[in-house]
DNA sequence: CTACCGATTGACT
DNA sequence: GTCAATCGGTAGA
């Protein structure tokens, strides 16, 4: 019920899996409890032709988790805080997908304690909120998603295997390639960051 | 070593 | 809608 998504899930490209990892379960397990969300926004970043993707001008130090095998976290900092991705496609192909925001399940009152907030809506609404109230920093970069400990996505036990509405949007913050449909959210998910930008509003 | 900058957020007009 | 705090990563001297 709660295992892990395996290996096979995420030895895919960053669009396929991103499309399929929504309505999954995001699983944090700590000493202080059990956080989980249900993944409702993510975005993909490519290995090829991609100049937006952490990766593109080669390995670093910081990326170097994306040059991993896949079904691995890639945990970032920016603007002093945190951004999870999980790793995709084979080993040497450094391509992820960012989850951009989960709706919250259990463990609110941990969250609310991580967070400034008491607001269901701005607990986890944003890749760097969602990152604050599961806890998730560094030291999780490179994390092993497949073996169900600390941190792991399962599927969404108590709803069905549906088929889930997906809504496409451009990526958001994003300075390169900023017109690509690489953000993908489910379809009336109040947790989504931000709505679709509309084309007259293209930020430049 | 310094300088610049961003896959963000929260406060504010 | 606008704006700046914030700090690790990166490039370059």
């Amino acid at each position: 019920m709660h295992d892990p998504l395996p290996r096979s899930f995420y030895t895919h490209d960053p669009v396929h899996v991103g499309r399929e990892i929504l309505g999954k379960r995001l699983v944090r397990a700590t000493a202080e409890g059990v956080t989980t969300g249900r993944i409702v926004e993510v975005e993909a970043y490519l290995a090829c032709d991609d100049p937006a993707n952490h990766a593109h001008r080669g390995q670093t130090r910081r990326n170097a988790s994306m040059f991993g095998p896949p079904g691995h976290a890639y945990v970032y900092a920016i603007h002093a805080r945190f951004c999870l991705n999980v790793v995709t496609e084979p080993a040497g192909v450094p391509s992820a997908v960012l989850i951009r925001a989960v709706e919250p399940l259990d463990g609110l009152e941990l969250m609310r304690q991580r967070r400034s907030t008491g607001d269901p809506l701005n607990l986890t609404r944003g890749p760097a909120r969602l990152c604050e109230a599961f806890a998730i920093d560094r030291s999780l970069d490179g994390w092993n998603l497949t073996r169900g400990e600390e941190l792991w996505v399962t599927v969404e036990p108590n709803r069905d295997p549906q088929p889930v509405q997906i809504a496409t949007a451009t990526r958001v913050g994003v300075t390169a390639a900023q017109d690509l449909p690489l953000r993908f959210f489910i379809t009336g998910s109040p947790f989504v960051s931000r709505p679709a930008r509309a084309h007259s509003k293209r930020r430049r």
